[in-house]
DNA sequence: CTATCCATTGAGATTGAGTCTCAATATATT
DNA sequence: AATATATTGAGACTCAATCTCAATGGATAG
C-alpha cells in the first residue's frame, strides 16, 4: 500500500507517518490524476478533514521526496502535481487558459525521440514533453475573444 | 526591424509604440536568450531607463501576442520569456553527466505533435521536450548498463 | 491654437501561491 | 514521570503578477 512505502519513507529519516499526513496522502491518491495543493486543501477542507495549508504544503514535499508524487508543471493557477506510483508514462497538454492538464501517449512519438538520440549519439533516459495551448472549452472562448477566458 | 514589427503590430490595434514599450522591447531584445519580467526590469531601472513595471508585464503580454516574444516556462522566481524573433524553435537533450546542452529540431516531431492535438482537440501554443540522458562522451566513460533509451 | 478623445503610464493597492515562524501539542524514549 | 524531539496550525510574510485610477500625452477635429 502507498501509505506504507510513505511510512517506511518517513521512518527512515526519523519522521512519523501522522494523521495529518495520512489524510493528506489518501487525498492526493484519491483523485485519480492531477491535483493543485490549493484544491486539495479546499477539498480536504469541505469534507471536513483537518490539515492546514501548511502541513498540505510541507506533505506534497515529502511525498515528492519520496518519489509517491510528482511536481508536473507550473501555471497561472498554482503548481500542477501528480500521483505517480504505479502509473505509466506519458507527457501532458497543459490548458493556458483554466490550467486543465490532459495526459497523452504515443508510442510513434517515444519511437521518434529514439531515433533522435541516436542520431545525435545520445543515450536517452528519460524525458518530459510538455504542450501549451488552449483545451477544446476554452480554445472556443479564447477564439472570439482576447484574454478573459479565465475561470477557476 | 524588430521594433518595426511591432509598431506594425500596436497600429493594428489602434495602439501606439510609446518610448517605454522600445525601451522594454530593446531591453527583452538585448539579453541574447532568456529573461525575467523581475530582472528586466530591475536591469532596466539601474541603468536608469524609466518604465513601471505595469508597464513591463504589459509590454511583454503584446510582445508575445505579436510573437515576437514568448513564455517559456514558469519556475520557483517567475515566468521565463525568450526571444523569438529570428529564432528557430528547437528542443533541448540534457546530459545528466557533463550538464551540456544539445539542440535538435526534428520536422517529423513536430508534425506528430501537431497530430497527437488534433486527435486531443487542443491547440498547442508552444511546447517544451527535455531529453535528459548522456551525451556521447559521457556515454562511452559511462559503464554501460545496456540499458535502452527509454523513459521512466 | 484649443478642445476633445482615448491610449498610456505609474504609484500603489490587491491578489494569490507558497513559505516561514513559533508557541502549543503530540509522541517516543528513558 | 520527565525529557527530548517531531509536528502542527494560525497567521505573518514574501514575491510575482495584476488591477485601479488619476494624471499625462499624442492625435485629430473644429
Amino acid at each position: 500500500m502507498d501509505s506504507e512505502i510513505f511510512k517506511r519513507f518517513l521512518e527512515e529519516k526519523g519522521q512519523r507517518l501522522t494523521k495529518e499526513r495520512s489524510v493528506i496522502l489518501r487525498e492526493a491518491f484519491a483523485c485519480e490524476g492531477h491535483f493543485d495543493p490549493e484544491t486539495l486543501y479546499a477539498d480536504m477542507k469541505r469534507r471536513g478533514m483537518k490539515a492546514s495549508r501548511a502541513s498540505v504544503y510541507r506533505t506534497l514535499s515529502l511525498l515528492c521526496e519520496c518519489g509517491l508524487v510528482e511536481k508536473v508543471s507550473k501555471t497561472e493557477h498554482g503548481t500542477i502535481y501528480e500521483q505517480r506510483h504505479g502509473r505509466q508514462h506519458h507527457d501532458h497538454m497543459v490548458c493556458l487558459s483554466c490550467g486543465k492538464v490532459i495526459e497523452f501517449y504515443s508510442e510513434h512519438l517515444e519511437k521518434l525521440q529514439d531515433a533522435i538520440c541516436r542520431e545525435k549519439n545520445f543515450t536517452g533516459k528519460s524525458h518530459t514533453l510538455e504542450i501549451r495551448g488552449y483545451c477544446g472549452v476554452c480554445a472556443s472562448h479564447h477564439d472570439s475573444e482576447g484574454e478573459n477566458a479565465n475561470d477557476r
